[in-house]
RNA sequence: GCCCGAGUGGCGGAACUGGUAUACGCGCACGACUUAAAAUCGUGUCUCGCAAGGGAUGUGGGUUCGAUUCCCACCUCGGGCACCA
């Protein structure tokens, strides 16, 4: 038999498969589909490391296993490649980010195709194609003309078209609507129909899901540009500096789009109760959303003056009454989960950006102080600030404050005493959708001279990026698109939209990936419906996760997809890690190439090796050393092969045989559980006994070929036709899933473990078929166990069935 | 701090629903083949002990005939904690 050449055969079959395309998605909807995906890459400039197929590789397997089983599989692969990465790339090489693009694509393609990834490449998605693009820009003005009906007959986003007929009737007394928290004006039918566009323009915007607001955003004065939390560095005393030139960033307000998740809120956690996602992910999105019942409890408050010593002057008296009226009209609202507790209140602190401390402030006497302090918080993070005032016992501790041991009370009582209520809150706020930089998608509105805003219509969709000579931020906060006098000229909005909006719909366009006239045609949504099994890192919880099924969500409401939730089950492949223990990276020159590795071993060596090293979802270290037992393993089973075509009519010894069915039930178990390195394990040791036997059925050798097809396609199609012969069969890879039988992996015999007193004394190979009355008898008079019992009574014998029997003396 | 998750040989890891702990692989040791080496094949490989047997699944308790698995406390590591792809 001939050597086993890696290089050969793995060539030799991806063009085979390309040219038949056997992986194609069957556009005939008559098969039960199985929807399998990948979430896209963001192709880089760096290329793969051996990490990155990991997630690729086992979606691939389970894949292959539903393809061959008989599902139409749908299995694509596509690009998220809009965002920072490919600018900062274009801005660096001074090439247009388009290019970079391409360039990229074409180097992570290259590197995905060696390993023998069974995707339906016809059906590629590029977020930055405008053919694709069209359709995220028609998902965001469906978005921008919709609003949240929160009634309980309705509880869903519904057209802003039929908010304006509720207002044009009744204004907006009675309806229950999701809107901007601070919006709080109430008006009659008449006075809607009274107010100018503009105002009728205003309002609305409180109710839609996408609007227009302010937001703190990093800017860096220095560089004229707002900078992503990743673009920020602290410097030697800790304060936030730009990661490039080191200039100081500060935080200021900044107009953006937002879209309105937290309208979701509820049913972005309810929804989590029917998807097959692992708990952890679901964890962290509660947490996310941080859904909290508490109450809310108003503060009175009385400021108190000291007065200087000595007779009190008309100043002092002016000062006093002032300070009554302002006593008697001012109280401070908390939020608290912890009302039972409130007896245990012996200070207050305030926000630093809370109103009150600018208005108070001729009464402080440590102005000084508390402004420097203020001005020191306004840079720093979020998270950073909110750390602090959790621990309010080390608080008071630190400043002084009495602390009181708190009396117990019930919450919702002692609430309701103090004329509180009891409140739900959430943690998630509404997410910012925009970005001040050139390469994203365009937001396809225009602003008036009147100050209204005018949504583009379908037919004027894709609003495509124009051509800049720098996409270099201009320095005034604003995109580069400002600086366009086209774009500018035509009103049309100048930021761009987040990474995360090509990447929340791209499963729904595979399904009908050129459709000109709808994102996907009803036919196919209404056949493919949603994902059955989606694999990706589990760094997406909160943003792709969330975005995705918010997104759905919306399109569900508005009777666009079929189902309400986009990914039914969810795997997380685990990080693999460098030998060192750190992250795989450039910087610490620690990267292992995929393409060196397939190059000394081959694609099916190194597709074996990432699913055997370690549970799929659990973080791995590489060890280029250990990849010689994979490879070992395919070279036993090319050796094999040799067994099966010794002599044609051969049958395969009864003991393997059970061997092989019993690996068969395995191995189908393990890829439905995702657990593949129990899989190829029990593969190893069919191996390992076709080895002692030598011999072996071609017809069951085919058998094993089946089920080790999906981890090594390549070696697997070359023995299948080898086995074969000059028969011309159809592809191993389409050619079933074997079932194993039934009757073949019975044990005739079983070996039964006997205890005494919780100790393992002995074993006895019996009969499967052996009643308990009889083993346990058996037991009781075997020569070691009467040993063990020397003669004392036996108080108890438990016997597990085919496993073990417990003698307790 | 709060909320999750995980700790098993020299290493990656296996163990069904509480039922023989360490499968499979790497490494290592010895042997066969070879002039030799590599490759390959075979044997061994948690630990103490000559053996009989004892002890080990982060630590300490508990439940049970029996615990890696369930409960309690602690230690260590990883992840999440308001926008970041």
């Amino acid at each position: 038999m001939k050597e086993y050449d890696h290089t050969k055969i793995e060539k030799k079959w991806q063009k085979e498969w390309d040219t038949t395309e056997i992986y194609k998605t069957d556009s005939a909807t008559t098969k039960k589909k199985f929807y399998v995906l990948d979430m896209f890459p963001y192709p880089s400039g760096a290329g793969l490391h051996v990490g990155h197929p990991r997630g690729y590789i086992g979606s691939d397997v389970y894949a292959r296993m539903k393809r061959m089983a008989g599902y139409n599989v749908l299995h694509p692969m596509g690009y998220d490649a809009f965002g920072l990465p490919a600018e900062q790339y274009a801005i660096e090489h001074k090439i247009h980010p388009s290019n970079a693009v391409a360039i990229n694509v074409a180097t992570f393609e290259k590197q995905l195709s060696m390993i023998g990834l069974s995707y339906d490449w016809s059906r590629k998605v590029n977020t930055t194609d405008p053919a694709y693009y069209k359709w995220t820009q028609w998902i965001f003005l469906e978005i921008y003309n919709s609003w949240y009906d929160k009634s309980a007959s309705a509880n869903k986003a519904r057209p802003i078209s039929e908010l304006i007929e509720i207002f044009i009737k009744n204004g907006n007394a009675n309806i229950d609507a999701v809107c901007d928290i601070n919006f709080n004006i109430v008006f009659t039918a008449s006075e809607w129909v009274s107010y100018t566009e503009v105002e009728k323009e205003s309002i609305l915007m409180k109710y839609r899901l996408a609007y227009e607001g302010y937001a703190l955003v990093n800017w860096c004065p220095n560089l004229g540009t707002v900078l992503a939390n990743d673009e920020i560095v602290d410097d030697k005393d800790g304060n936030p500096v730009s990661e490039r030139g080191g200039h100081p960033v500060e935080k200021v307000q900044m107009r953006q789009w937002f879209m309105r998740i937290t309208a979701y809120s509820d049913r972005l956690i309810d929804g989590l109760e029917n998807i097959e996602w692992s708990t952890h992910i679901k964890e962290i999105q509660r947490n996310w959303i941080g859904k909290s019942e508490g109450s809310e409890i108003s503060f009175n408050i009385r400021v108190v003056k000291k007065f200087s010593s000595g007779p009190r002057t008309r100043e002092d008296e002016e000062l006093d009454h002032e300070e009554n009226i302002f006593n008697n009209s001012t109280s401070i609202k908390i939020f608290t989960t912890r009302a039972d507790t409130i007896f245990g209140a012996t200070y207050m602190v305030l926000a630093p950006e809370h109103t009150l401390v600018e208005e108070l402030s001729n009464r402080i006497d440590n102005l000084p102080e508390v402004k420097a302090y203020i001005l020191s918080l306004k840079n720093k993070s979020e998270a950073d600030r909110t750390k602090n005032d959790k621990r309010d016992r080390e608080f008071a501790t630190k400043f002084n404050l009495p602390i009181v041991d708190k009396p117990l009370v019930d919450a919702k009582e002692i609430t309701e005493k103090v004329g509180g209520k009891i409140v739900t809150k959430y943690k998630m706020r509404d997410a910012i959708f925009a970005r001040q930089r050139y390469w994203g998608e365009p937001i396809p509105l225009k602003h008036n001279a009147d100050g209204t805003i005018t949504a583009l219509e379908e037919k004027d969709l894709p609003l495509e990026l124009p051509n800049v000579d720098s996409y270099e931020p201009i320095g005034t906060g604003e995109s580069p698109l400002g600086s366009v006098p086209s774009w500018v000229k035509e009103g049309y909005e100048t930021n761009t939209m987040p990474g995360w909006a090509g990447s929340s719909w791209y499963f729904l366009r595979y399904m009908d990936p050129n459709n000109n006239n709808a994102f996907a045609s009803e036919e196919a949504l209404e056949y493919w419906k949603d994902v059955d099994m989606y694999v990706g890192g589990q760094e997406h919880a909160t943003g792709h996760l969330l975005y995705s099924r918010f997104w759905h969500k919306f399109l569900y409401d508005r009777g666009h997809v079929p189902t309400d939730e986009p990914f039914k089950v969810l795997r997380n492949q685990g990080l693999i890690i460098a030998s060192d223990g750190r992250k795989m990276s450039k910087r610490w020159g620690n990267v292992v190439n995929p393409d060196e590795i397939v190059k000394t071993y081959g694609a099916d060596t190194l597709r074996v090796y990432e699913m055997f090293m370690g549970p799929f979802d659990q973080a791995v270290a590489w060890n280029t050393q250990s990849i010689i037992g994979s490879r070992r393993f395919l070279e036993k089973v090319w050796k094999g092969s040799s067994y099966a075509l010794q002599n044609k009519t051969q049958q395969t010894p009864e003991d393997l045989e059970k061997e092989l069915h019993k690996t068969i039930k395995k191995v189908s178990e393990d890829i439905e559980t995702m657990s593949f390195n129990t899989a190829i394990s029990s593969m190893m040791m069919l191996s390992n006994q076709i080895e002692k036997y030598k011999i072996i059925s071609i017809s069951d050798y085919k058998l094993y070929l089946q089920i080790l097809a999906p981890f090594a396609p390549h070696i697997a199609e070359e023995l299948w036709n080898l086995l074969n012969g000059d028969e011309n069969g159809p592809s191993l890879h389409i050619s079933g899933w074997p079932i194993f039988d039934e009757k073949k992996i019975i044990d005739d015999t079983i070996i039964v473990v006997v205890q005494v007193n919780g100790k393992v004394r002995t074993q006895l190979s019996v009969e499967s078929t052996i009643s308990e009355e009889q083993i346990k008898e058996l037991a009781l008079k075997d020569k070691v166990v009467l040993g063990w019992i020397d003669g004392k009574e036996v108080k108890k014998i438990i016997y597990v069935k085919g496993r073990l029997v417990s003698i307790v003396v």
